[in-house]
DNA sequence: TAGTTTACATACATTTGTGAATGTATAGAG
DNA sequence: CTCTATACATTCACAAATGTATGTAAACTA
């Protein structure tokens, strides 16, 4: 009825976004009716239509919310502003730390787990959702283009030639780190998904012939 | 109309469940109606109904046509019947083998590798399919179970002690593989599975300390 | 302060799937 | 040579979701 004023109408697109995580939590992204979210958010089906194009439109939306937060942790080139960043350390250790740091929200923060939760395994991945599918790869290609360079770099530093080809290398790590990440999401009480990966990770940079351990600076 | 014999009975059973695998994996399943199946099979949804109780009833029989010969794979504790089994070799190569060889069925066998792509991405784990999920983690702790015990069996043949608890191990390994299926079966000419996959093992195996190369038993 | 746009709510038309009920012709049992 | 259970096909009643069209009151603009 009564108009809002910007600032109210971006918190019912807030609200539109945190119901439907919840619910395609619940009951899967096909499950969900754009009227149980309107209906969650305090809302009817007018504001989802007025806030987004259609279902997989707000989908999206919900998958901005998370999967940029993440993709920064991969971003630091030299700039590190924001705290809790570690901007130091050979290129080895800050893979390895933008991995960790990444594996450690996904553990606290609950809506990253939830949203990461829907994304893997309460939507399917088919033409009409097209966008979903573009932009999971990119987000892939983009984590194994980092540790592509971070690994090739770590090499040069430590002066080792790699057992095999830096791509390989990072498609390995790559497929370690989302099949944890996968399983853990799958049945979070089985195991540590932080000591689990650390243990792990560090496993698999052993076999590249790094020493892992992450040396402190003393 | 004409009733069938029951040979000709269990040819549309399997043609309903061949046009399922298919329409599921164009269109994933919430998307595929039963007529839609019904029809691809050259049959109407009475057929379906007669065959199948319901929707989840039909995805778990499509599943059961492939998830138990590939776990077949893993259960050769000295049994070594068929074909292309690699019965002898230490520990650490059967359980290699093991994995390698389920890689190899993926990538050759199509119906292998749709209901896979399927389960994976074209369907919602949600409590609705309850099964579904129960199934794919008891087929997770089979294997988890299984390279456990390879694992540790190596590391005892090897005389070397693994820098992490066999279990952890174990769960790294497996998040590998899964890791590296998931990520194939997404973008299939992205890499070579079998080629990308005995590397990076081998990487990992180096890591927990094993000299990773099979030794051909010359 | 009048007009315009915003931010929704409401109502409607269409489509689509489901489960059950019912029809039916034949294979196989006796 | 029946009779009955089988293996479907057809039809129906119901529910539910979608997109659109329209209504509306308040916020913003000039």
């Amino acid at each position: 009825m009564a108009r809002h004023t910007k600032e109210e109408a971006q918190a019912t697109r807030s609200k539109l976004l945190d119901a439907a995580e919840c619910l395609f939590q619940l009951q899967g992204v096909s499950r969900t009716s754009l009227q149980d979210i309107a209906v969650r958010a305090g809302a009817t089906r007018g504001a989802v239509y007025w806030h987004f194009k259609d279902k997989p439109d707000l989908f999206n939306a919900m998958m901005e919310r998370v999967s940029l937060p993440l993709e920064a942790y991969f971003n630091h080139e030299e700039a590190s502003g924001d705290a809790g960043s570690d901007p130091g350390g050979t290129a080895l250790e800050r893979t390895r730390n933008a991995i960790l740091n990444a594996l450690t929200k996904i553990v606290n923060d609950a809506q990253t787990r939830r949203v990461l939760e829907v994304a893997t395994q309460k939507v399917e991945y088919i033409e009409e959702h097209k966008t979903i599918r573009l932009r999971h790869l990119a987000v892939r290609d983009g984590f194994l283009g980092r540790v592509e360079q971070g690994l090739a770099a770590a090499a040069r530093q430590n002066k080792l030639t790699l057992p095999l080809p830096p791509a390989m290398a990072a498609r390995g790590l790559h497929a370690l780190v989302d099949g944890l990440i996968q399983n853990w999401l799958l049945d979070p009480q089985a195991f540590d998904l932080l000591e689990s990966g650390q243990c792990t990770i560090d496993i698999y940079l052993t076999g590249l012939g790094f020493d892992s351990r992450p040396r402190q600076s003393s």
